[in-house]
DNA sequence: AAAAGATTGTTATATAATTAACATAGTTGT
DNA sequence: ACAACTATGTTAATTATATAACAATCTTTT
């Protein structure tokens, strides 16, 4: 079905760019729509276009085109947002608490279903229409419960220790808002980290150099 | 100085990294590196390292290596983090605000001297030292203090509107968490953008396909 | 049903990024 | 001061990514 003989990290991120710009394609109600008309749309070229979505196989027709809802919902399908996955949350301090409430993700398929905390404080907390657990009742949750992913919203300090703990549980993938360099420990995990810290910079970098 | 003949994206991408790990090195107390000792901290190759910072100077010395502090310093100044940037927030919901109290930003040498909000009910709450101001007050304040960039935490429905006002009072350099594609709009901005949505559906699509 | 037009899938070309190689220049020890 | 060593800066080779070109194929119109 797919041409998955190693796919390249460049196009593989450019997929939820395809899927955000097609499912509004969708809500206007447009039905089909060329690679040349999309590139506009998405300010790149048709020859990207067309080269990633073969990466996949051919979604589209010869003359035609490609058809909105049937592209959209194969890349929601190669993005794995069919598959209802169940997550955690790692850290209920500003930040964690702010990624449960900001983000829709059941829009996205996943289901966040905990939350851990190490501060008894901010433990009973609720986020959404969950309470902030306590870490030591980590092990016990997840040995209950489905657990595909965690989101580790916690200063780098705390992260090998609570990595120890969920690669010993069987959970191996996360989202990592630390700057702790998780895969240089454990290579059979897979990570996609977010540094917030790395983006501004690389603004103020623009800022300085860029500019004027 | 520099041999800025337009120096590409993924090196830049990768200064803050560096930075990161120069800093830690100094804390450390290690005063030389090599590009070889560097590299296999970092995790990538030798040559990588000589020829990322040789697009900016000849910072080491042949036959000793580098000096961490020197090397750390001659990053922070192209990373720009010795310009004091003052900048302000827009939108004090779950993520400005957790924005605003999660990062470290005199750590980046930036200052965030505003936050400001459409809603009402959130006018007048307290982040950090920081009391939320109205949205209406942007222009007022904007041209009795200097703004050098702002953080846009609000939904895409609201960018456009409050771009089109930035842009008019010369803040043109922005730190973008929504969807909205500002530079289709205007050109002549610095966008740095944080996509979170695409991040976590690169991960599901690792999930869903490299992984097992 | 055939011809004209459109647009994909795919192969070829060009550009960019990474890695390797090495000559040059500085360091350290005797 | 000299020899042996080390590690940079830089050029060359390789690999990866992006763009262009075009033949194959479907659609639409007459």
């Amino acid at each position: 079905m797919a041409k998955s003989d190693s796919i390249s990290m460049s196009v593989i991120r450019r997929l939820p760019r395809y899927y955000r710009f097609l499912s509004e394609l969708e809500e206007k109600n447009v039905d089909k729509i060329s690679s040349t008309k999309l590139a506009k749309i998405m300010n790149v070229t048709a020859s990207q276009v067309r080269q990633d979505l073969n990466c996949f196989g051919g979604f589209g027709q010869q003359g035609y085109g490609y058809s909105v809802t049937y592209l959209k919902e194969e890349i929601k399908r190669l993005l794995g947002l069919n598959n209802n996955y169940q997550a955690i949350l790692i850290g209920a301090g500003n930040l964690g608490k702010a990624v449960a409430m900001h983000m829709n993700f059941e829009k996205l398929g996943i289901h966040l279903t905990a939350c851990f905390e190490n501060d008894p404080q901010k433990i009973g907390d609720k986020i959404n229409d969950l309470s902030v657990l306590s870490e030591s009742d980590l092990e016990m949750y997840c040995n209950s419960h489905t657990v595909d992913t965690a989101f580790l919203c916690i200063p780098r300090t705390g992260v090998e220790n609570i990595i120890d703990k969920l690669y010993l549980l069987g959970i191996k993938n996360y989202w990592n808002f630390s700057h702790y360099d998780i895969t240089s420990k454990y290579s059979d995990t897979l990570v996609e980290n977010v540094h917030l810290s790395d983006s501004l910079m690389t603004l103020c970098y623009k800022m300085n150099n860029l500019n004027s």
